[in-house]
RNA sequence: GGGUAGGUUGAGCAGGUGGUGAGCUCCGCUGACUGUAGAUCAGCCGUCUUCGACUGUGGGGGUUCGAUUCCCUCCCUGCCCA
């Protein structure tokens, strides 16, 4: 097995391969972008419209993000990826000088829009802001990320819902193969690495065939999309054993897009998983669910009005440091902007600081059997009969 | 003291001039959220043995087959005049 990969933009090295007694996939490595060092396993926020909701670039840095993600749909529509290319690039347009990775569009397309018409070619859709039709190809979601300058730009694809019919996952992951090439034939700028993006849905084969295919394309390194969907946590993780079995001896980083909640990272990372993002741990801050070791709380709750006590004893973040639950509590009943940033915080800090805990595990050798604490500390913050916790 | 407008489910309101008032917005509660058209959305929000039933329009009394509605009286609130 190499234990590094050296591409002309980025470098990866595993500073610890998967456990030999194989009862886990799990590594640690580091991936060096243009923009500086990302260990791995790591989560990556996400800042769409290029910043993360609610929150600052020294905010960013205080809940340890290294690496962010932003959108070439969103940009490309609004600002316009030339005017952030002119205003010199998008790190200093939102003046964060830390490694940025940007999806290709492909998602956007396929969850926004009833108004979209997808051909061999590329995708015809109508703008969410004001109806506008445009149309996206590889060769032009890769210009605009060049524009844009991040880190890292993204094949584009085609993602399906996992529970789509075979014939339409296989076309759509056909189809987001050809693009795979395009877009690597058109990817020029020698400071950006690019990925490419493994598709194939919950079809066992068509997962294989995808991986094999992707694999075998001189990419940076390998997302795994068309996850994170409508699938149950058995097929995700069924669908991610098929994808890394086919990537056992790939020394490139390891991307699962869309994946957020602590205890679904934990299980991906067990998995053979190196990279994640997700709106989850921001979105759920801004809607007033606060994550904790071993559960959740809803701040908006009665009982926190008269709490002194921080939301997390231990956490370092904004919030926890400075603010009681009473006073976080307030901020959500007033409808206070300072609720989000500070909600924001503490949910972020709490998913990057489960990561460090996961990495300081593999790195230490103790991953297998930290397991099973990591586990109670994710808790289960998403779906089902999850526990709240009352303290 | 006189006049006037009102008293509707935690709050604020709609409606209702003899034929079953549970309608809205807040508040509150619960759930959802995973490559962000999301500081959003959904459900509940009088009581109960909750696919239904019961209660409820300030209190009391009257007329009536039937009253939130009509009559009498009392209480409370706003405003105006003394």
């Amino acid at each position: 097995m190499s234990a590094s990969y050296v591409g002309k933009a980025s470098r990866f090295e595993l500073t610890d391969p998967a456990s030999v007694d194989g009862s886990t996939r799990a590594r640690s490595g580091r991936l060096t972008l243009p923009h500086g060092v990302v260990e791995t396993p790591q989560f990556m926020p996400v800042g769409t419209n290029a910043t993360v909701k609610a929150l600052t670039p020294d905010d960013l840095r205080d809940v340890g993000a290294s690496i962010i993600l932003s959108n070439t749909y969103h940009l490309y529509l609004r600002p316009g990826h030339q005017r952030i290319e002119r205003l010199g690039g998008l790190h200093r347009f939102m003046d964060w000088d830390r490694p940025i990775l940007t999806d290709s569009g492909g998602f956007q397309v396929v969850s926004l829009g009833d108004l979209r018409v997808v051909d061999d070619d590329g995708v015809t859709f109508r703008s969410h802001l004001d109806g506008s039709v445009h149309r996206f190809t590889p060769e032009i979601a890769i210009g605009v990320q060049e524009a844009l300058g991040s880190d890292v730009a993204v094949a584009f694809d085609q993602p399906v819902f996992p529970s789509s019919s075979r014939a339409v996952v296989a076309d759509a992951t056909d189809r987001t193969h050809r693009w795979a090439e395009r877009s690597l034939a058109a990817h020029g700028r020698p400071d950006q690495a690019i990925f490419g993006i493994v598709q194939g849905g919950l079809e066992p084969d068509l997962r294989a065939a995808s991986t094999a295919f992707i694999a075998g394309l001189p990419f940076d390194g390998i997302c795994v999309g068309g996850l994170a969907g409508d699938e149950t946590a058995e097929q995700r993780e069924t669908a991610l054993e098929i994808v890394v079995d086919g990537l056992i001896d790939d020394p490139r980083p390891r991307y699962l897009m869309g994946l957020g909640s602590p205890a679904d990272l934990l299980e991906a990372v067990h998995r053979g998983i190196d990279l994640f993002d997700s709106v989850l741990p921001a979105r759920v801050a801004r809607n007033g669910q606060l994550w904790i070791p071993g559960g959740r709380l809803n701040i908006r709750n009665q009982r926190h009005l008269d709490d002194p006590a921080p939301v997390q004893a231990d956490c370092p973040c904004l919030c926890c440091r400075r603010f009681s639950r009473a006073y976080l509590a307030h901020l959500f009943r007033a409808n206070e902007l300072l609720a989000y940033r500070l909600a924001t915080c503490h949910n972020l800090t709490f998913t990057l600081d489960f990561m460090t805990r996961i990495r300081a595990a593999i790195r230490a050798g103790t991953f297998p059997s930290a397991m099973a604490e990591l586990r109670v500390r994710a808790g289960r913050v998403s779906g089902g009969e999850g526990a709240v916790m009352s303290a």
